[in-house]
RNA sequence: GGUUCCUUGGCCGAGUGGCUAGGCAGCGGUCUGCAAAACCGUGUACGGCGGUUCGACUCCGCCAGGAACCUCCA
């Protein structure tokens, strides 16, 4: 075990050799979604980013604990609207729900869309409702360490003040004196010291429906603290692996390390890693521009810049085949052309399976393939560089089914755990079988008797029939291929 | 305005100081009754202008265009 698993640390801004705090395990983290609308493709792009590197630490023998939050207190300040109402509760109030079944409603759906996108469920995925007190104890920590204050019934965090003992504005590559200057000036920030410290507990108004009891009186923890309180409550003070969006580096990721250190006098992350956006004709797609897709429409193909509707393994091998601190550029082209590419290499996965060795030496590489494979992948999960050799594999397989290529048994065993493992257990990538199931047996045989009906009319010369045979297969979606080992058909 | 980043062939998307990324599409061929599939072959790509260098797409500077963060966001 040579090679060594080296990550990009926004931290340090550099790639770094993954070294775990305690040997053969992992922890980390994953900033969750905010359960009070759709899951969208910009989840999908965070989630199969960490997902990869899930199951990679997995593959690489690492015990993992993966932690990932669902954020459903309604924290979050409507300033676009101004009405300062939390979406949760605002959701909860045009929808006439619960503002817990908004977000029971939320998560169960990307609960569904990250199974569908063969997500691998994270080891805990704690809710920031249930970790209120919690989250009370860590301010009162930061508190009685002397970073933080109370105004008016909410709490806020020194900024100033940590900064003149630590550095606020390590991760996202700012200093305060920046931040004085260019913070915006909202109102209702008379009760801050400084228009740049933030919440760490919120009053909460009279008509403000998620609230809780504290010594402060009724309020909610503002939106950084969660994350730090959970991370350190499943993962201890300091872990491995915080992961999110790029868009989270600041300020909640920089929020998230002041209010660790100040709680607690040392820094919980080793490393960050942040996953780029996804852009919708060059512009990040989010909500407030309104051109946001979200997974169940690129499932079904219900959305207007859609002109089909796109699989959950297209969207996934789609958002590996670039690296993921890239931005990815979506268009139907470009997911067409993933579609395309999957089905070719899923499709040589069946070749592989019933492939028989050949006789002699081997004329292909199997090794090589794998190092390099590999390699790409211990290089800051370089996927599209893993695939791209995945390629290669494919055209060796092909090659060996054509009889340009000869591989021993034991070559083909190890392309087949090979293949089995890149392909399915680190990428992910599973087989869509399509929606007709059931009565395969049947099927098939039908299907058999055709084709063999078929190849009788093809000896006698009966192209008539054995056309008819072919185009009418294809048209209830069973496609033909004639090889020289005689007919095979597959789903389209 | 501040901070950071990007600009690669028809499209997407890696990467490197001199050596073929890959996918999709296209073109030519093999196979086929014809197709499809598969296989083989095929593209003188690196925003513009300077500089450093024996040599730059790769390093430096400037310019142009674009993006992200600075406000909720994956």
């Amino acid at each position: 075990m040579e090679n060594q698993f080296v990550i990009y640390n926004t931290l340090t801004r550099q790639k770094e050799v993954f070294k775990p705090l305690v040997q053969g395990k992992a922890g980390l983290y994953v900033c969750g979604p905010t359960v009070y609308s759709n899951s969208h493709l910009g989840h999908a792009r965070a989630y199969i980013t960490f997902d990869l590197l899930f199951r990679y630490l997995t593959h690489l023998g690492y015990k993992v604990r993966y932690v990932r939050n669902i954020t459903d207190v309604g924290h979050l300040e409507d300033e676009v609207e101004g009405t300062g109402e939390d979406k949760v509760s605002k959701k909860a109030r045009l929808e006439k729900l619960e503002p817990m079944e908004v977000v029971q409603m939320y998560m169960n759906t990307f609960h569904r869309n990250m199974d569908e996108l063969n997500v691998v469920r994270p080891s805990i995925e704690p809710r920031a409702s249930g970790h209120i007190i919690e989250q009370q104890e860590m301010v009162e920590s930061i508190l009685k360490n002397g970073f933080a204050y109370e105004s008016n019934g909410s709490v806020y965090f020194d900024v100033e003040k940590y900064n003149d003992k630590y550095n606020y504005g390590k991760l996202s590559g700012r200093n305060l004196d920046d931040i004085k200057t260019n913070t915006r000036e909202l109102d209702g920030q008379s009760e801050k010291k400084n228009s740049f410290d933030f919440a760490l507990w919120k009053k909460a108004s009279p008509e403000h429906i998620m609230r809780w009891p504290s010594k402060w009186g009724d309020g909610f923890p503002g939106w950084h603290l969660e994350c730090s309180v959970m991370s350190m409550k499943y993962l201890g003070e300091q872990f491995d692996i915080h992961g999110g969006g790029m868009d989270l580096r600041f300020p909640h990721h920089e929020c998230e390390i002041a209010q660790s250190t100040a709680s607690q006098g040392k820094e919980a992350v080793h490393y960050w890693m942040h996953n780029n956006m996804i852009t919708i004709n060059g512009q990040k797609m989010a909500r407030s521009l309104g051109n946001f897709i979200t997974l169940d429409e690129l499932f079904t193909g219900a959305h207007e810049v859609l002109e089909q509707a796109y699989s959950p393994m297209t969207i996934r091998f789609f958002i590996l085949q670039a690296h993921y601190r890239s931005t990815i550029d979506f268009s139907n082209e470009a997911l067409k052309a993933s579609e395309k590419g999957l089905g070719r290499l899923m499709s040589a996965l069946k070749t592989l399976r019933g492939l028989s060795p050949s006789e002699g030496q081997s004329t292909v590489d199997v090794q090589a393939l794998k190092d390099k494979c590999f390699a790409a992948l211990d290089d800051d999960m370089n996927s599209p560089i893993a695939i791209a050799h995945l390629f290669e594999g494919v055209k060796m397989i092909n090659s060996i089914k054509a009889g340009n290529e000869k591989i021993s048994g034991a070559d083909l065993e190890g392309l087949r755990a090979f293949f089995k493992t890149v392909v399915c257990d680190i990428l992910g990538l599973k087989e869509e079988e399509s929606e007709s199931s059931g009565g395969d047996e049947i099927l098939e045989g039908s299907i058999n008797l055709l084709l063999q009906l078929r190849t009788e009319a093809k000896a006698n010369k009966d192209w008539a029939t054995s056309d008819k045979i072919r185009d009418g297969l294809n048209a209830i979606g069973i496609e033909i291929k004639d090889t020289k080992n005689g007919a095979e058909w597959s789903r389209k």
